[in-house]
DNA sequence: ACTCAATTGTAGCGACTGCTACACTTGTAG
DNA sequence: CTACAAGTGTAGCAGTCGCTACAATTGAGT
């Protein structure tokens, strides 16, 4: 029985399903260690510290938010700007995103707070979203550019709402993409 | 020379400038006490235990937030969604805005975890800035309520973006509320 | 076989956490 | 004056935190 050799590539899935499933904000090297089979001694020994392994770890889950965006999204144009923020807030209302939402939450007060590895993280997620929603706006639309930050104003504005139990006002909103 | 008799009426103003400085996620009652000119052991036996704290202490703070809003804000109605949705964002843009912000998205972030206290308070500040914008639409607008909604969710979502550095898609994103 | 660096376990440091036990001082009511 | 509850200071508990010292083990290269 080989001592399972351990490096930064192989801690890292088990790290962040063990950040989605707690959130970020509150995390400490044991408990993490623990999920991911090691020690906090490691953790520290292949991170360097905790904020390093933070970091590593931020970028690790933006790339995964990435694949997950791909694979819950579906194909095609929206017929609509509102069409398409309508979608975006379905998938990510359902249950197999709350763990990312919540991580997302976190992220955004890491930024906040001035976080700057909150804020690189946070940053390129948002543009990977904005990507995906400037291809997804209808082909007739006459400024993808400009809709596509419509459309993401909106709809981060929606799941703000609906985060704090006001998904009626977000859903409501949603008809500033009428036009 | 008294001792300084304390209640949490007395105690609320000083714990809820600390938390402004120092955010809400990362609070610990020592700290608190300090700031407050009192001990741990005093903040528990006004309050009963740090969850109640904290409970109280966004009762509080949701009070605060509506004057401060009522204060910083314009009075008389905008000439259109779109330029209320800048004034408030020109607003809360502003740095002495900033410790609110900050303690918004740990806000916004408890929500996300499921905390009922961080909800009630969110929920309520929410319904304060819904009302503010309800209240402040053009007189001619031909749906204050759904235009309240719009224009609150495309504001939600400009504040978010700005929070993680991408004020750009926010501040274009405000187009969405041209009709 | 020997060396040497990479990797790991054990144990613990000092600082901090929420909270409590206990003694003490007040202000007030009888 | 006395009794009593409200309020307060000191000290400390059991637990967690990030991190480190030290020694042991491993595997590869020579």
């Amino acid at each position: 029985m080989s001592p399972a050799r351990m490096s930064r590539e192989t801690l890292l899935p088990a790290l962040a399903a063990h950040v989605l499933e707690h959130g970020l904000a509150d995390i400490s090297l044991r408990p993490m260690a623990k999920a991911a089979g090691t020690s906090d001694r490691m953790l520290i020994y292949h991170f360097g510290n905790k904020d390093a392994l933070v970091a590593a770890l931020l970028e690790y889950l933006a790339g995964i938010y990435a694949a997950a965006l791909d694979a819950a999204f579906p194909d095609g144009p929206a017929i609509s700007r509102k069409a398409l923020a309508e979608t975006v807030l379905e998938v990510t209302g359902q249950p197999a995103f709350a763990p990312f939402l919540r991580l997302w939450w976190d992220i955004v007060a890491g930024c906040a707070d001035g976080n700057a590895d909150y804020l690189a993280s946070a940053g390129a997620m948002a543009d990977v979203l904005l990507g995906w929603v400037e291809d997804h706006l209808p082909t007739s639309d006459p400024d993808p550019v400009a809709g596509a930050r419509a459309v993401l104003a909106v709809i981060e504005g929606a799941m703000m709402l609906r985060a704090i139990g006001r998904s009626d006002i977000g859903e409501a909103g949603l008809a500033a993409l009428e036009s």
